[in-house]
DNA sequence: GAAACTGAGTCCATATTTCATACTTAGGAA
DNA sequence: TTCCTAAGTATGAAATATGGACTCAGTTTC
């Protein structure tokens, strides 16, 4: 699976895929960078519009389809000497693409580096350790990457490819 | 960080961000579906043409991005019986992604599912136990997200966030 | 009480991308 | 010689993005 073995099509027809699903929102540079700042706990609209530089039309459309897709949700609140306003806050739904993100940011940091902030480590809170994403099997034991293999139930005429 | 602290930025400024600037060239539908597909192996460009749906145009323009990004490379191919054409690969910092994408899968199938695909299940290929993308410590402990905390080097001003 | 301020938008005209369709190109096969 | 195929390019109409000005509703300052 280093080099994954030649083939025409995908074994998931991309209009069953949930991971094609899932770019129709988030195959954005807009909606990455919002959904970025969010999981650094950004919430409002003009902290959005200052950080990310996006023009004012195209956020409150970002934002709008967000709060569709249901990675967002709009909460009223109130800042004292301030009107009531609105702020976006991440759903469960929002906030589970942490991992994929974390992972994603070990990969640009590793890839795309270069005058840019020095790589983004974790740690565990209650001991320090340092921590990484991976693919673990039921042990915790670190999988490589070449003993990889994929399956899907109910694929019965080819029940398992390397992915 | 289950629910991140309410932040007016980032900690991390967005020109300097590698996370950031992997979406100049990850932040589009196609891209992300031209990489998902290669990821599966597939590597011609009608086979691309044909499983996505990509307008010929955006195709080219997509492929000659990522090459010169640096994910893929094309290479010289010869099927008997016709001339020998290009085909585009991975190249290890291409192949580097299939981690972040698995993460991305798991992610969708979770909550984006709905009359599509059953979920992808992964295994591992010596002994068939099951795989799952995860925050794991150096001794093989899965972490959960609410005890993970984020530090930057040099980043003497706030050593550590959460992240 | 009037005027200025603020965060969160909308409006609008211009510039850039995307899209579908048709055309091109290079070599092998009939 | 002509047809075929994979891999593109050309073109013009349609959809999006962009940046700047404008709106709106409470808040504070004068």
């Amino acid at each position: 699976m280093a080099t994954p073995p030649f083939r025409r099509q995908s074994p998931v027809h991309i209009s069953r895929c949930t991971l094609a699903a899932s770019f129709d929102f988030l195959g954005d540079r807009w909606s990455l960078l919002i959904l970025r700042s969010a999981l650094f706990g950004v919430r409002r609209y003009d902290d959005f519009h200052i950080e990310i530089g996006i023009p004012r039309t195209v956020l409150a459309d970002r934002l709008k389809r967000l709060v569709a897709s249901g990675l967002m949700t709009q909460e009223v609140y109130k800042a004292d000497g301030s009107r009531a306003r609105k702020e976006y806050l991440l759903t469960e739904m929002g906030e589970a693409l942490r991992l994929p993100f974390l992972a994603m940011r070990e990969w640009s940091d590793r890839w795309v580096g270069k005058e840019r902030t020095p790589p983004m480590r974790l740690f565990r809170q209650s001991d320090g350790s340092e921590i990484h994403v991976a693919l673990v099997d039921q042990v915790g034991r670190i999988v490589p990457p070449d003993d990889l293999m994929a399956g899907f139930e109910d694929w019965a005429s080819a029940p398992s490819t390397e992915v």
